[in-house]
DNA sequence: TTCCAGGTGCATA
DNA sequence: TATGCACATGGA
């Protein structure tokens, strides 16, 4: 895909392998808000507007590198979708969400994020990580960054119950306490096996989510998050002749051998063409 | 009213 | 290793 840097933009050519529609709304983020004419996205501290052109897309920001790298801009989806379209299945759900593209999301944010939308539902999980930005975050004029792990410490578990976390409270409160500063960026050296038990040993943090914050934020593309869509999914291209329903784990463990180093992104595309009702 | 939302933690066998 | 249940909250 060509896209060009600027001081503060960078501009895409082509709309192929780039549609923002897809990549904020496949369920792979909650920090951004549709505008209407443009959409803009949060990370972090940093901020980015996005807005369609005639050629592709132009996107504003101070931080221009940051958000190449968290579009994952370098990175050749013409070529994964040419290999997954391979599998009868993938046809239409990537068909459906070609302008897909794999965020390389801040690690912390990440992992609260998923903590907070286990057996949640989408607005509410909006709801309470726009309260923790605005009770917590540094104020950068006009929006306020993502709270870092050092502000999370000042509040009791009662505050995460005032915002709305629900029984979650109790896992943000403790997943405060259980790293430190560089726990989550030290642990980008590990193999996927080893980094995914180090985050399932966190509070709030199972299988499901450790496999969400290792593809949105850790880059692993040889993971596969299961969840009720994806539970659906397999019953319903898999499971036909199965006599008993699988548990999640093996269900996991037969999707990641099927694609392999690609399992990643076939989930986003199977998960987004569910969850639209497009398959 | 009941069910569900991108599940997890814990007890039990 | 696998199964069953409780867990806050709000919308459909």
């Amino acid at each position: 895909m060509k896209y060009s840097i600027g001081k503060d933009y960078i501009e895409i050519f082509g709309k192929e392998d780039f549609n923002i529609r897809d990549i904020l709304e496949c369920g792979q983020v909650f920090s951004y808000k549709d505008m209407g004419d443009c959409y803009l996205v949060f990370s972090a501290d940093k901020k980015a507007k996005v807005t369609e052109t005639n050629l592709g897309y132009i996107i504003k920001t101070n931080s221009p590198k940051y958000f190449e790298n968290y579009f994952d801009l370098k990175t050749d989806y013409g070529k994964i979708k040419a290999t997954l379209s391979k599998f009868p299945i993938l046809k239409k759900p990537i068909e459906f969400g070609k302008g897909i593209r794999i965020l390389k999301q801040d690690l912390f944010e990440t992992l609260i994020s998923f903590i907070v939308s286990a057996n949640n539902n989408i607005k509410r999980i909006t709801l309470i990580l726009n309260r923790l930005r605005e009770n917590l975050g540094k104020d950068m004029g006009g929006y306020f960054a993502f709270p870092t792990r050092e502000s999370m410490l000042k509040k009791d578990v009662n505050f995460y119950k005032e915002i709305g976390a629900g029984y979650r409270a109790e896992y943000l409160y403790k997943v405060v306490r259980q790293i430190d500063d560089n726990t989550l960026e030290e642990w980008k050296s590990l193999d996927t096996k080893t980094l995914r038990n180090k985050l399932i040993s966190l509070a709030g943090v199972g299988p499901k989510v450790a496999d969400c914050v290792l593809l949105f934020a850790y880059s692993r593309q040889d993971v596969f998050p299961v969840d009720t869509w994806i539970e659906q999914m397999y019953m319903k291209f898999y499971g036909k002749n199965e006599e008993k329903v699988l548990s999640r784990e093996k269900i996991r463990e037969f999707l990641v051998q099927e694609f392999g180093d690609l399992a990643g992104y076939a989930q986003q595309y199977l998960f987004y063409s569910m969850r639209s009702k497009e398959v």
